[in-house]
DNA sequence: CTGACTGCAAACGTTTTGCACGGTA
DNA sequence: TACCGTGCAAAACGTTTGCAGTCAG
């Protein structure tokens, strides 16, 4: 049990159980959406509120603490901000994981034939992990 | 203009007049989010219903007629499905434009580096398009 | 002619807001 | 102590559903 506390100071966010509990959840499993994450929530502080999550998902977002990864045919779910990296997620589980790849010269391929001045690229592949094939 | 008449039902969906008018609209646009698509029909058929709209979004991304684009920090919009490709967004204007990149390689990468098997690839790029640069 | 589609209204689930209280720094 | 965060309740928002009438095939 990771101990995030000067890490949320350092995003400008107080440390309040609440916070650092997320953190500590997020930090274990890796990706979670915001029902499970309610959900295990509840089991530290019975009576939190749905709206403090939220709360402080975004403002967690703003502040670049954590980052939402959009996925087809799913809930978003939420990371600690690493690396960057891309995504893989199984249709069948749901399972999301992490890979880190060397996007810059696919990146720079995509800059050069269309003029835009890229910043950042999400990659999410979708298949069978190794347990649902 | 173009006539979606036998494309929409090689995808078993009747061409009704407020489909077509959806086809329409995604063919001139390219990418359109909900919203905007409702705005753009009402000049149509100035009873259309938003309930119509999500009915038949939902049924033509059942039948692989068109597909739903998840941005980051903006709503999703939707296009007519084409060929495998991946998108840049403007982070300014909002913007999204096709680009279509042989991702073969990095997915074989990430294929064997995690075990899983892999079907898609969504890449979306974030940045500034060239006006907004 | 028949099943599918449309438009309307209501219902639903998710996310946000306002406020009084409590806790962090 | 002062401000920010929390929990609650209500509101707002986006999307879905049920139904009666209409239309495409």
């Amino acid at each position: 049990m990771n101990n995030f506390t000067d890490s949320l100071r350092a995003h400008h966010l107080k440390a309040t159980p609440q916070r650092l509990e997320i953190a500590n959840t997020l930090y274990k499993y890796g990706h979670v959406n915001i029902e499970d994450l309610y959900e295990i929530m509840l089991k530290k502080f019975n009576s939190i509120s749905l709206a403090t999550i939220y709360k402080n998902i975004n403002i967690m977002i703003e502040n670049a603490f954590i980052q939402e990864v959009k996925i087809p045919n799913q809930k978003s779910v939420y990371e600690l901000t690493k690396e960057a990296h891309s995504h893989l997620v199984c249709d069948k589980c749901g399972m999301v994981e992490d890979i880190t790849l060397d996007l810059s010269s696919i990146s720079e391929l995509a800059a050069h034939s269309t003029n835009f001045q890229i910043k950042k690229a999400d990659l999410v592949f979708s298949g069978l992990c190794k347990n649902c094939q």
